[in-house]
DNA sequence: AACTATTTATAAGA
DNA sequence: TTCTTATAAATAGTT
């Protein structure tokens, strides 16, 4: 719903990301709303932005949602006794671990490793891949190194300013020590 | 969004108070998964229905989100009597965590995104590392499919071969055919 | 923050 | 329930 149609992926870019997030979250706390009005059903939403933020909505209160929902839960497996909530962490360990390994493989293969097993469209869709990201970084090197020469240029010319400025200074002050000299001569001959 | 303008109010009638549930709970927990992919959001949605079912959402888990929820909530709390096996765990996990978002970070600026903050030489390190990759990528690639146009080459002659002996067969089965049908001449004619 | 061209969600009907 | 369709609502890109 907007100008062009979009594919549900992360938002690279970070401003647009934050507006559309500030546009959608909104929505969506209207529409939780709406449908606990609408259907009187108990709703809870939590939302923290990718900046650590948080946004809420709850149509009786967080509390008595999530109370509710902890106890559905429960009814299933007690997660009440330290052994339970120890399992609990064993297994998120054991979730985080696995993610690590798929993150740490698909690593590899954009490093050009273990590409094994790879069938020729993998091998494509990487080739395909890593030709877009190498475009990206070249543009942004590019941009960053003609910022910088912009930069330099700056302070060159900055920097040659005041060189004229300081040749001036020299020239003015040689010139009064000139004037000085030629006046004192006659007391360096007394002097003599 | 319908044939008519909606007032948010509890609908009466319980059979469309439970047709519009069912529609506008699964858009919201779209909407709430999208929101949390576009903007890099951590998302955790309960609906309790008038009927006490529960429908929910959640991006990483929903333990992880009221967890999160509740400590900003806390904020100082300790809880108390913590045996030091769940600390373990909790701290395993975080640390896990941070891992996680490190590589997550290295995977995409492997994908040419998020370059910014990056030095010059940040950058060309990452380009040459993905010429690198890149090559490699290729090679394998050249690799496999030469390897596979082999195997194809040997499985076409092998039935090449195969089909030269069927002809074979073939030729030698229909000459004996011939030859038993000119024997058994005489005998059909006497059947006739 | 406002505007609008579009897409998306969905109310009502079949 | 599920499909269709007309219309309301949301929102992506733009100013």
């Amino acid at each position: 719903m907007g100008r062009g149609k979009m594919v549900i992926r992360r938002i690279d870019n970070s401003t647009s990301r934050q507006v559309t997030f500030s546009k959608r979250r909104s929505g969506l706390l209207k529409k939780a709303k709406e449908l606990s009005i609408l259907c009187d059903a108990e709703v809870g939403l939590i939302v923290f932005s990718s900046t650590e933020k948080l946004y809420d909505f709850a149509s009786t209160s967080m509390k008595s949602v999530i109370e509710r929902y902890t106890k559905l839960q429960e009814e299933h497996c007690h997660l009440i006794n330290p052994a339970s909530e120890i399992k609990y962490w064993q297994r998120e360990a054991s979730s985080l671990r696995q993610q690590l390994h798929c993150l740490q493989q698909c690593r590899r293969q954009l490093l050009g490793e273990e590409l094994s097993g790879l069938s020729i469209e993998d091998l494509q869709n990487l080739e395909n891949q890593l030709e877009k990201s190498l475009k990206g970084v070249r543009t942004r090197k590019e941009q960053t190194m003609s910022e910088e020469i912009k930069e330099l240029h700056m302070k060159g010319n900055l920097f040659q300013q005041e060189n004229i400025e300081l040749h001036k200074k020299i020239h003015i002050v040689s010139q009064e020590n000139a004037e000085l000299q030629k006046r004192n001569r006659p007391d360096v001959v007394s002097l003599g």
